[in-house]
DNA sequence: TTGAAAGCGCTAACAT
DNA sequence: ATGTTAGCGCTTTCAA
């Protein structure tokens, strides 16, 4: 196994200190003409690299981000990746991605082990339900000196910079959809209590209210995003209500398929017998012309990566509280009809 | 900004050196039951984490793994980082995700980069196509130090270890089971060529030549997979076919939407006016009930893990040739039906 | 402009 | 059993 090539033999090679060679490959400090030269024909000549975990060591950067999220699998989670990865290719970075299973403690110690690791910033999707209170011993973890940014989630008694999509507001237009088009029976149903999850909700009710309707907590269903069966028992429960509601609103994707393939036994069609309406797209909802609530994900994870490298440079952002929220918005396709009174 | 906590911090509270409280720590060497006591004592104090770059540059593991992959967004790249970052959490590695959009020379530089970082082994799904060669000047970065393993896609040129599903026997299983139906007709689509989709091509043909069927050219489609345009149009073709294929054969499952829209907007129905069966499982086939060659990406990524882990110890392997080939697997569904000559 | 040398935080060889 | 020290490869003062 030969050693590896370092700085010195590049110095070596060209005749001068592995300072004035550092400083050419670096591209920092004064080095002469006739210096560079040579030095940089040595490191065509070794096919020199530099080792970036000395760099990262010495100095203040190891150009790593992390990004920690619910659960790599989720379409959602996937394009986050995908956009983060892209935009911190960029600026030199590289990533890493850490799973916590939408579990807490292995959250916490995916935070711990990235600070040891002296990634440069932390893009977090938390696993806290919105009824978790931060435990405080836990707060150094998501309020340090590393740049952290939040993606979608809030957590409960921490106000750092959260991106994510306008929630309620869009949550309120996709009801308010539903009830022009004559929909007053309009169920729910969503994954476990996120505060993104919540905002939509709110929304739904803003939006009932403005018309007059009662918000009835039958009409709202929740089911975990893993577990098709469950997903199935749920939304039979929400056809098989006294009242059966008219339009189902899906405030999670991952929910979607567990609600096409119950409404398929049941031979049911939509928009025929169920006006359908589901947050963020897939290639599925096009297909089965679903309408559908688009996040601009891909933007948030590049506004996410961009926020880091500003906390990073220390740069004031005048304009960030603008940039926390993106616009999500309403594709509309063929699964919302509108419905007649009798 | 308050300073980091050190090894020397800890052995400054516990009243021992460096090198006793780095022995607890790591957990090597012997240390006296008091010392150790007094040390963990101070580690808690002060909730000290070793700096993992400083381990890394010291030691020989920076304890994480890079992979490197075409696109992240693709769902079957996707549940490979989802497997690898799940098997090498329990080794204590972290994963660097690394995108190449398909690009070799984007490959070149993140192997570059990756090395540069000392990762500790590199999982590679590599851009090339099957026509291209190695080029020479590349190939120590394709066959260094650093552990490398192949995923799915070979290189010609190099005799590495590539894990993959056994792609021709489970192509020709498929098409057989399409020519025992009574298809006789059986047009192929297929993204760009890699070496996988070769392979597959190879199991379809040696299925016909079992039949006495002759292959023809024009039973065989490429389209890219990220132009649904494209692959409508190529649908489109051989739909329009003089002899319109009874079944078509769709090898890489990110063309499977394209070809359902085309399907879609002429109004034919599956597996009425033509049965399908598509290559890699999505929630899309099981809802649709489409018939589906399933490989083990899971278990191809857990094992490629194992690998690194085994190439890093220095492990030998005689077990290994074994274990490079995965047995995918066929789930029948609703999307093939039997074909009667008139 | 250049070189010598310190030091980032850790581990391991060596000495006590 | 414990402490001293060198050194991983790099950057960055400080002198020359």
């Amino acid at each position: 196994m030969e050693p590896n090539i370092t700085i010195e033999d590049v110095a070596k090679l060209a005749g001068v200190s592995r300072a004035t060679a550092g400083r050419v490959v670096g591209g920092y400090g004064n080095v002469s003409a006739k210096s560079r030269e040579k030095v940089m024909k040595a490191v065509q000549e070794l096919d020199y690299r530099p080792n970036l975990v000395a760099q990262g060591l010495r100095g203040q950067s190891t150009k790593t981000i992390a990004v920690i999220l619910g659960s790599i699998k989720n379409n959602y989670c996937n394009k986050l990746i995908y956009a983060v990865e892209k935009e911190a290719q960029k600026y030199g970075y590289n990533v890493i991605v850490c799973n916590t299973h939408e579990d807490i403690a292995q959250e916490v110690g995916h935070l711990q082990n990235m600070y040891g690791r002296h990634v440069d910033g932390v893009i977090l999707m938390s696993a806290c339900k919105s009824g978790d209170e931060l435990k405080e011993q836990h707060r150094d973890l998501y309020q340090g000196k590393t740049p952290i940014v939040f993606v979608d989630r809030r957590i409960k008694g921490l106000d750092s910079r959260v991106i994510q999509s306008n929630n309620a507001e869009a949550s309120y237009q996709a009801a308010k959809y539903l009830l022009e088009l004559g929909h007053r029976n309009i169920a729910v149903l969503a994954t476990d209590e996120y505060s993104t999850v919540n905002e939509r909700i709110k929304g739904y009710k803003r939006a009932l209210g403005e018309y007059g309707i009662e918000f009835r907590s039958q009409n709202l269903a929740f089911a975990p995003h893993n577990d098709k069966e469950k997903i199935r028992q749920v939304t039979a429960t929400i056809l098989d209500a006294e009242e059966r509601a008219t339009a189902l609103y899906v405030l999670n994707n991952s929910l979607c398929i567990g609600v096409l393939m119950e409404l398929k036994e049941r031979h049911m069609s939509v928009p025929e017998d169920l006006s359908l309406l589901v947050w963020d797209d897939e290639e599925l909802n096009e297909l089965l012309e679903i309408t559908t609530v688009v996040q601009p994900i891909e933007e948030i994870g590049k506004v996410a990566v961009q926020d880091l490298m500003r906390q990073k440079e220390n740069i004031a952002d005048p304009e960030g509280e603008k940039r926390e929220v993106l616009d999500a918005s309403i594709v509309f396709r063929q699964s919302c009809k509108a419905y007649e009174k009798c």
